[in-house]
DNA sequence: CAAATATACAACCAATCGGTTGTACGTTGT
DNA sequence: ACAACGTACAACCGATTGGTTGTATATTTG
């Protein structure tokens, strides 16, 4: 694994480890919303809602297009799923040491012990 | 979605968002390792080590069993798998939204307009 | 028993985080 | 033209993070 994935990856999570982002993917996965739109939804200030936008954004897990004077976010799926594939090869390491203990347990007996 | 699940979310993806973590994860998904042998891998100290597992452990991504004076750390996959169904429910939320496009594209024959 | 090993934890530090307020700037509507 | 709206960003603040060193406590080994 490189150096830039890794930075992606941490990017990714990081961005997820706070509920009001998770929130606001939420939100913006089920279609666009402007950034005060978003904020109005939220006991914090535009400033701060906007910051958890801007996180999201250089996470790469929404995109925004101008529509006028209005930001509209929306989210992307396909960075999910990078999020999710990366939980996936991790279980599959998993399931390598499952199968070498059983291995270990019922030994394939073509195969010398 | 509750406090308390919000709070393990948090804590499961935080946990995450560090490679030397991810890496010490994958490891112990792969496998048992004494606290110590996961230290001797990485380019820090042993205590750095230790709270990163400790991390992991609080979020349950991880178990640890007395061998001794070893600590055995081994990778809990239920723990992986909740986090990856997470992102499976925000996909189906993203789903529900081209759903929804796609019936104001092709309307069911069936519904009024 | 004594020395070495494995772990845990406290105290400290610089950097980052999540929030605030204030300011600036483009767009819209009167 | 000008007031209101939507957004961006800087400066600041307390809390948390990721690292350090040092110390304490079991457990093994000689």
């Amino acid at each position: 694994m490189g150096e830039e994935s890794s930075d992606r990856a941490d990017a990714l999570f990081h961005a997820l480890a706070d509920r009001t982002r998770r929130d606001i993917l939420r939100r913006v996965l089920a279609g666009e919303h402007s950034v005060s739109a978003l904020a109005a939804n939220y006991d914090m200030s535009f400033a701060a809602v906007q910051k958890h936008v801007a996180v999201l954004e250089k996470a790469g897990l929404l995109t925004k297009r101008r529509s006028g004077r209005e930001q509209l976010a929306s989210g992307d799926v396909a960075a999910v799923r990078s999020v999710a594939s990366m939980l996936t090869e991790l279980e599959q390491v998993w399931r390598g040491r499952i199968a070498r203990i059983d291995r270990l347990i019922t030994p394939d007996p073509d195969q010398e012990d």
